[in-house]
DNA sequence: CATCAGGGCCCTG
DNA sequence: CAGGGCCCTGAT
């Protein structure tokens, strides 16, 4: 592993989010597997990030409340960064961490809910939050497939080890992305011995794809729903699991509910019912029927809140659901 | 020891 | 449109 690339360079901003903005809720999510990109404490943050090529490292401090967000962040950087390219990279930090979408029209419709009332009440201000780009993104739901925890993290790993680098910043290590063609003119093979098995072809033919910039991220986010989830299933490797994952996450469209992997509905059939096991329409049309146009966001709600509570207190069914 | 499912997707018939 | 095959790993 070679040493850390030293980021000393630092540059400081505030931003302000729009309202209600939950800093803690939205900059951790205690369901997503554990990476060595990224750490959280309460109100403060510290991820990798690569922008245009350059190896970043962002700290993110609370320095508001939910209802006058404010944020200090500061960019670290091997060597002092141009004005032009912080007044770039601005936008994409507001758009990466969701700090435009406006959700206070959900917060208040649910507020007396007797199912989200109480968890508004704690996470108002809960939104999804990207925090990647789109190839990385990818590449997260593509280590997701049909593997347990414990193996998408060693797949997420090791492809860091191979690919990424090590960056040091405010006293912490963290591992950085790589960028597309890192793993284009990789091949095949070499991804197969990192253990990624048939999801090897996937990433290096969306690798290439990026590498070649067939794909532009920032003009995906000009368009509806329908045609981005059209332009994500032509990716090989995605399918509706991944699109139903990234119109969410990264996309922030918080309505309409098409697809529940099969432990998201075991803990929801719980959740919910009570129950073992419902059929998905079942799950599908309860969020309709008390959601609708907030189907997705809702989902987070519940879905977020109940590992929140695991981080803190041992919840047995839980555990047997989570296959580590 | 073998078998199998797991936070899916592709390909074939 | 259903179903087999695919990588790897730990559980049984």
């Amino acid at each position: 592993m070679p040493v850390a690339l030293e980021l000393r360079n630092k540059t400081t901003t505030e931003l302000e989010p729009v309202p209600p903005y939950n800093f803690d809720a939205n900059l951790h999510k205690p369901s997503h597997f554990p990476s060595s990109g990224d750490i959280w404490e309460k109100g403060m943050y510290w991820m990798t990030m690569v922008w245009n090529g350059q190896e970043l490292g962002l700290r993110f401090e609370n320095i508001g409340t939910i209802y006058k967000p404010r944020v200090r962040i500061n960019v670290y950087s091997p060597d002092k960064l141009s004005k032009e390219f912080i007044d770039n990279l601005i936008p994409e930090i507001r758009w990466r961490f969701n700090f435009e979408l406006d959700i206070s029209e959900f917060c208040d419709k649910f507020k007396s809910d007797k199912v989200l009332g109480p968890l508004i009440e704690k996470w108002e201000g809960m939104k999804p939050i990207a925090a990647s780009s789109l190839y990385e993104s990818l590449v997260i739901y593509i280590v997701l497939q049909n593997a347990t925890v414990k193996r998408t993290v060693q797949m997420m790993e090791n492809l860091y080890g191979n690919f990424g680098k090590k960056v040091k910043f405010d006293e912490k290590v963290l591992s950085s992305f790589w960028p597309p063609s890192q793993i284009a003119e990789s091949t095949e093979q070499t991804l197969r011995d990192l253990k990624l098995g048939y999801r090897a072809k996937y990433i290096l033919r969306i690798s290439e794809q990026f590498s070649k910039g067939e794909i532009d991220e920032f003009a995906l986010r000009q368009k509806g729903r329908d045609e981005i989830k059209k332009e994500m299933l032509k990716l090989y490797g995605i399918g509706p699991a991944s699109v139903e994952y990234l119109l969410f996450e990264d996309f922030y469209f918080c309505g309409s509910i098409e697809k529940i992997p099969p432990w998201e509905r075991k803990i929801m059939s719980r959740l919910l019912f009570n129950t073992e096991l419902v059929p998905s329409e079942k799950i599908v049309k309860f969020f309709r029927k008390n959601y609708a146009g907030w189907e997705k966001l809702s989902f987070h709600y519940i879905w977020e809140d109940i590992f929140w509570k695991r981080k803190y207190e041992h919840i047995e069914w839980l555990e047997n659901e989570i296959r580590l």
